[in-house]
DNA sequence: TTAAGATGATTGGTTCAACCACTAAACCAA
DNA sequence: TTGGTTTAGTGGTTGAACCAATCATCTTAA
């Protein structure tokens, strides 16, 4: 199973970077569909199938007869949008906010955990300390902390990190960063398995702020700002 | 300007709320195009419209020569799926992750807030005082989270209470709920305004956890849990 | 008998041409 | 000036056709 690339999907592509760049400005109008669809060589309902798309992320808003209104996505967008930019600060923001939302779910993780919850946890702790390869514990990684929030049986909680995992697995600095120190998530995990196991939800609390609070991920926050 | 129905909106919601309650089965495959085309009487592209602004909230993956496949949203959804459902456990979460969150912006606001945006409080608390029009004081309440998040200055934040704010305004109980205290609502405003003003962090974050913790709220968690 | 290849049916992806529906501006007549 | 009409431009919808990927089936050769 491969990643087709249709064209509609480099359409939208191609027209949410436009509009995040401000080559489309908020509050303007889109070029007419049909000059739009000329301009990009596709046909006019394949460029629309892309605006749906940009529609259903909050950024453009068609008016029958009138055109399509580049919406302002800083008060119409999602988290999820983040996933499309590059903006180091956008990125400390997400890292800050998932460490709240992640203790929350090791907070509910406390109360909520199932033996079943913690027996998966404990395997997929497991699986990290042998794996050596890199794109295997990266994606151990995320595991670990779906399956955390998994077991605090908090859907909305699910929902927000199912955001985060996507704009994790877009930002490839994050990768290096997590893979590079594979021995100290390792011994994190461990902690926390523990200290759920043990409903100690204030030391368990503590244990993922220090997880995610690691000084080499505020070193990353600085390297990123300055570029 | 008023809100026309199109075709691909009512689709979209039809077949939304048949993935949401089980009709089509995760992992399942949608009725071929033409077929689901012919039974929803409309255009087969009218249907694909609808098709790809259900991609884009991550509900089906469309597989070429396979089938559309109905995807696990509690997955692949984002936060933003919880204003299309009506489980009342699920509004009750996303309160208590808003309360978490606005704890977050408050503290950032004490830290960033400028002159300009306390002013802008201010404005909609005398506002907000005034005015006798339910749904005008709706839109006002709405209109002051919306300002204190972005005092904080915090982008990320912001995204995320636009997720909160359009699951609001779909959840008519809340309406209620809110409007039945402006009193207290206008004493909270007021509160948060001269705490943030004097850089009071700890004080600021337990006020508005204090707002939004307000015994009301925890007799709706109720009324709906038990319904 | 078995495995490789060809074939056809079914599926989603794209295109074309045409028309409908709505809006705003220009126009014209009272 | 006023008010309706016309017209051009916009997005919305439709039907038909074809391209492209997949899968089950049949055929053929080893």
């Amino acid at each position: 199973m491969q990643n087709v690339l249709r064209t509609v999907d480099i359409i939208v592509d191609l027209l949410r970077r436009r509009i995040l760049e401000g080559e489309y400005p908020i509050g303007s109008r889109l070029p007419a569909e049909r000059k739009l669809a000329e301009e990009l060589e596709v046909n006019r309902l394949t460029l629309r199938s892309g605006l749906r798309h940009l529609e259903a992320e909050g950024f453009l808003r068609p008016h029958h007869g009138q055109g399509v209104v580049v919406l302002d996505y800083k008060e119409t967008g999602s988290i999820d949008l983040i996933a499309h930019t590059q903006k180091p600060e956008y990125l400390i923001e997400v890292l800050n906010l998932r460490k709240i939302l992640a203790a929350e779910a090791v907070s509910g993780a406390c109360l909520e955990a199932t033996i079943n919850d913690l027996n998966r946890l404990r395997s997929i702790h497991s699986k990290q300390e042998q794996t050596q390869n890199d794109a295997e514990f990266l994606e151990g990684d995320l595991y670990f902390m779906r399956t955390l929030v998994h077991a605090s049986k908090n859907f909305s909680l699910r929902l927000l990190f199912n955001s985060f995992e996507r704009i994790t697995r877009a930002q490839p600095e994050l990768h290096k960063q997590i893979v590079e120190h594979k021995d100290q998530a390792c011994s994190s995990y461990q902690a926390l398995i523990a200290l759920i196991r043990n409903r100690n939800e204030t030391l368990a609390k503590k244990a993922i702020l220090g997880y995610l609070t690691t000084s080499e991920q505020e070193e990353l926050a600085k390297s990123l700002s300055s570029r």
